[in-house]
RNA sequence: GCGCCCGUAGCUCAGUUGGAUAGAGCAACGGACUUCUAAUCCGUAGGUCAGAGGUUCGAAUCCUCUCGGGCGUACCA
């Protein structure tokens, strides 16, 4: 690390790495502008990774994007640019390819210089625009109802999308925007008051709760009056009852200490827990706003917002006739409160696809507002389970306590066959972090659009392309490393030899990493990270297999181990990311 | 009815500025452990990218239509 000081501003600056594809586009771009000083499709310059070596190591199309605006052959372009490209560090030669691709080779030397480099110095990505805060919104468990599989793909999603904008450097505000205001009050009270069980409750508050939330629903088809009961009750809650009140703190308070277990289990965390309660003081202020602004009005009592035709969207009830607001007020309270509490980079709100309409109601209504935030929907597919729709009142879920009990319990079982010799503590230890590995792998592998049937075995598959097989190859190169420590032939700055294809496949994968965070979080799709470590895993595994590491003597041996602690490095961070953790064994 | 999402190998799915021969995992079949952890690796087989038209140098990807599936459709969240 090299600290430079200046008189002007104190700080320091570490040298930064530079990313590849970035630095080939600014070589590139530097020809590009020479030669067309015109042409202002900086935009259009691409440099992406081959997918066959045959073609090089990395490659750009910018030639046959660009053919039409200059009106040349794109392979006349294509040549142009290599014939004027400036000597530089990186790349070793250019070739002209097919209609019109340029295929770059890089340099060895580079390549082993940039990949030593790894886990010494952080990536420069300074490029982005990080101004402001991030604000993630997710996970957002309904209170008194325990967390199911449901609950699982918003709760990593974000946490996977927050790691992530962290490590690109942004500031991120990670939001758990709990359901803990509206009608299941009501009903919960009633509930509590008719049915519960007092020592049921004592020993699992959740399980109670639940049960007499599902008991409730049953009895109220048969007996309409309940419900009206429960109406009642919420008023009561609303206006400010001791006795409601009490309860309700009561139900806010056992849930959270519930879900903070298997938040700590997840290894999830939050910045601020603000659910919609905390908005609803200022939610008659977002009405009165809206009616005063004429975006609101009302329509057969309630107050309502009318979209033009073009926007496709049902009327959205901002305040109901009997006065009670609705989950659309609250979100513009909650914007409201962001807008003018936070310096607001972009707002995610990580929720299943369903709501997608409610979504671009509220952005639609800020829109209106001329409130200037960047609000994303990052919608994801539900999850089922043998085709129907999970759901408390039907009885359905599986839990997430259950889900991570069974993954322990199957990871303990492959441990006791495998590697029976390890101590009780290691085992459960190990168990745990592959368990949950396997768990939030299997979710977070899947493109987040797709819904899809809850299977166990699936989310608990040990082979293939899943989290403990990620964990397996980094828990091998520590072994390797481990075998290596009493090693005295090992040249920390060697060389990295090149020669084989394996060797080279593995290295240029490495070194892909920066710019796939940066795609990850552009398109908000943690599956673009798992596809990447898995292929790098592979990679690693072919070479492993078909070549020697600590039995080979200096240069090769050094080399190669400078390879494994570059793989476990990146494998180690890219699992962190998303929010699994390594073992040194399994 | 209208709106949104989807249809890719036997199964589950990747495939985002439109790029070269459409890829994985699982299952199947054949092979590699006295040798750095076989939760691994190597190989074989498997495709009308739902169908039809269009846009162009080039389409799984963009446009139109048809068929099939899921979800949503103002006073729940």
């Amino acid at each position: 690390m090299v600290r430079v000081y200046y008189n002007t501003t104190i700080y320091f600056r570490r040298t930064l790495m530079q990313i590849i594809e970035k630095t080939l586009e600014n070589i590139f771009l530097q020809t590009i502008t020479k030669i067309y000083p015109k042409l202002n499709s900086a935009e259009k310059l691409f440099i992406q990774k081959t997918h066959n070596q045959k073609f090089g190591d990395f490659q750009t199309n910018f030639p046959m994007s660009v053919a039409k605006i200059i009106q040349e052959n794109p392979r006349t372009i294509g040549q142009t640019i290599i014939d004027n490209l400036e000597t530089n560090h990186l790349i070793a030669k250019c070739e002209l390819a097919g209609p019109g691709f340029i295929n770059i080779f890089l340099k060895n030397q580079f390549l082993s210089d940039h990949i030593k480099q790894i886990d010494i110095q952080p990536w420069d990505f300074s490029f982005l625009p990080r101004a402001g805060q991030i604000i993630i919104d997710y996970s957002s468990p309904n209170i008194a109802k325990p967390m199911h599989v449901g609950h699982l793909r918003s709760t990593i999603l974000g946490d996977t999308l927050k790691r992530i904008y962290r490590y690109l450097g942004y500031e991120v505000v990670g939001d758990n925007h709990i359901g803990d205001w509206g009608t299941q009050f009501g009903k919960l009270i009633v509930a509590y008051h008719k049915w519960l069980d007092k020592d049921n409750y004592k020993k699992h508050h959740i399980t109670e709760l639940e049960r007499i939330y599902i008991k409730f629903a049953n009895e109220a088809k048969k007996n309409p009056e309940l419900d009206d009961q429960a109406r009642a009750e919420l008023k009561k809650l609303q206006d400010g009852d001791p006795e409601n009140t009490r309860l309700w703190k009561e139900f806010v308070k056992v849930s959270l200490d519930e879900y903070e277990k298997t938040y700590q289990e997840l290894d999830i965390s939050f910045d601020t827990v603000q659910g919609e309660s905390f908005y609803h003081n200022s939610m008659p202020d977002m009405v009165k706003l809206l009616l005063d602004k004429k975006i609101a009005q009302i329509d057969q009592e309630a107050v309502v917002v009318f979209f033009p035709e073009s926007e496709n969207l049902h009327p959205c009830v901002i305040q109901k006739k009997d006065g009670a607001f609705l989950y659309a007020t609250s979100d513009i309270a909650c914007l409201n409160f962001r807008k003018n509490n936070y310096k607001v980079n972009k707002i995610l709100y990580i929720v299943d696809e369903r709501q997608q309409p409610h979504f671009k109601q509220v952005f639609s209504i800020i829109k209106k507002l001329g409130w200037n935030l960047d609000s994303e929907h990052i919608p994801f597919g539900f999850i089922s389970f043998s085709g129907a729709i999970l759901s408390t009142r039907a009885g359905n879920v599986i839990k997430l306590e259950d889900l991570i009990a069974e993954a322990i319990k199957r990871v303990k079982k492959v441990i006791n066959t495998k590697n029976p010799q390890l101590s009780t503590e290691e085992k459960n230890q190990i168990a745990h972090v592959v368990g949950i590995g396997a768990i939030k792998y299997a979710d977070l592998s899947q493109n987040r659009t797709s819904s899809y049937d809850f299977d166990w075995n699936r989310m608990l598959a040990f082979d293939g392309n899943t989290g403990p097989y990620l964990q397996y190859t980094y828990a091998r190169i520590q072994s390797l490393i481990r075998k290596s420590k009493t090693r005295t032939d090992f040249e920390p700055t060697a060389n990295i030899i090149l020669d084989t294809d394996t060797e080279k496949n593995l290295c240029l994968n490495l070194t892909l990493f920066p710019q796939v965070l940066i795609k990850t979080m552009e398109a908000h799709k943690p599956n673009t990270l798992t596809e990447y470590l898995f292929e790098l895993a592979q990679k690693f595994n072919t070479l492993y297999n078909s070549m020697p590491i600590i039995k080979e003597t200096s240069p090769v041996f050094s080399s190669r181990l400078i390879i494994c602690q570059k793989t476990a490095f990146i494998l180690k961070t890219g699992l962190n990311l998303l929010g699994i953790n390594v073992v040194d064994r399994m």
